[in-house]
DNA sequence: CGCAAGTTTGACGCTGCTCAATCACTGTGG
DNA sequence: CCACAGTGATTGAGCAGCGTCAAACTTGCG
């Protein structure tokens, strides 16, 4: 991927995600259009680091799903986040000696590897980049505590319809669902049993539920919220917990803040 | 609590705990100290701070237990999190508009209010324990993933046990697990429940399991483990998420990557 | 066409939940 | 010193939500 494509490239999800957090000028919309220089395509299945890898660099996602999971002895998978265009694993990845998850690939995927010392550098030269990408990683983290809340305390159908509204609100974020609701969802079911702690069988018959109720559709790698109100209400999703309205308004953000966020 | 009586006390938890990452300096160590001239008692039950509420400080717990929960509109609770002496909570709490989860007390406890501003002074001027802190962060949220793991994917057993585990491990890293193996634990059962998504009936069952089995003593508020490499093996425990051997060695975290963590 | 991956269905049963009662311990006031 | 209340632990009986196992079906693809 040259510059000229990238060029013509109508938006880069990253700058989506980080405008809603910061109003990016143009330089460091450049800077972030830049990193993409490396992009490579990666397939579906493998893994862009395992656990006890030793990290030193960064992932970020262009095109395509990632997701964070872990492996028991038995076989069985917890799966921690789904990482979506514009998302990029923690920036902070690089400072473990040794990987404690695993992070795969969902789909075929775009995705670009910045190594540690680039990304530092970028955090250093734009410190309203930073402050976004931090800001994102909060959110990260509420996420895994709304996901921890879902899988010990609901029944099955409230553990997987907060799923679908969440993916669905983050996609939006990104611009990649459509006017009919609908958009990218390369989860099989099994996944969405790693996801929620359940069975497939489980899943299959809660899916059937929220279809029946003409909730949802899904199938064939997409997934479509007829109703996204109804489905919220019966999933308890309240979108809190994502602060999808960002960090506090720049102003009250002093900038010494910045580097410690 | 004035410096006098400061001066005296063995040791501060929070020292305890930071000097296990990075070999604290003497002014370092009395900066610490200094921080827990405001400590105030707070009696169980009593929330540091709740959801909806907007943070505007950084606790640090001297003495006693704190948890981060979130309650359900039905009523039921999910405990995402233990604070023992010497932990904080997020050190970037302050930037939420709004907490979307509570911390609350687990026991009567001593705990010093950090207003925001008297934190940044603190990690600008002692970058080592800016370090220090921000790792801990970063196993904060491996420990929550491993919840994650636990709560979704183990059976009744296993999601007690390694909560054992862990705790007890945490608990020596301050000292204060004592030759016999036992420290306090100022859990109920409905804590257990409540952290593990069981109900309490059956922690229950599962305690007396794991007393029958001679592998825990339980009760009175006090935990005592009597084979932890027994316990650690029904649980699947495997410490690495703790990283308890800190992050890398010094020399290999050039200083431009600690405001970063 | 044939295989692989994923989905769906059915029968059955276990793990862990519900409800409700009882017990144990501690602190309090008379 | 005892009655009493409150909190937490324990027990039992019954049951349901979700898991297990196994087979069939559907879809996409080389």
């Amino acid at each position: 991927m040259n510059d000229a494509v990238e060029a013509l490239r109508p938006s880069n999800p990253l700058i989506n995600k980080l405008g809603r957090f910061v109003s990016l000028k143009d330089d460091e919309q450049d800077a972030l259009r830049h990193l993409g220089r490396n992009a490579r395509s990666h397939s579906r299945g493998s893994d862009l680091i395992a656990e006890g890898d030793e990290p030193d660099s960064v992932f970020l996602i262009l095109e395509g799903w990632a997701f964070r999971y872990k492996h028991l002895e038995d076989g069985s998978r917890q799966i921690m986040a789904y990482l979506i265009p514009g998302d990029l694993c923690d920036i902070r990845i690089f400072l473990y000696e040794q990987m404690d998850h695993s992070i795969g690939l969902l789909s075929d995927a775009t995705v670009v590897k910045i190594p540690a010392a680039e990304m530092l550098d970028l955090l250093d030269r734009y410190p309203r980049i930073e402050r976004a990408l931090l800001w994102a990683t909060l959110v990260d983290e509420s996420t895994l505590r709304e996901w921890l809340l879902n899988v010990g305390q609901r029944n099955a159908l409230q553990k997987i319809s907060p799923l679908c509204c969440e993916l669905c609100v983050r996609m939006k974020a990104v611009n990649l669902v459509d006017s009919s609701e609908t958009f990218a969802f390369p989860l099989t079911q099994t996944e969405l049993a790693d996801t929620t702690g359940m069975t497939t069988v489980h899943v299959n018959r809660c899916l059937q539920i929220l279809r029946k109720d003409g909730l949802i559709r899904i199938g064939r790698g997409k997934l479509t919220i007829l109703y996204f109100d109804r489905l919220a209400k019966i999933a308890g999703f309240n979108k809190i917990y994502l602060h999808v309205d960002g960090p506090p308004v720049e102003q009250k953000l002093r900038s010494r803040f910045s580097k410690h966020m």
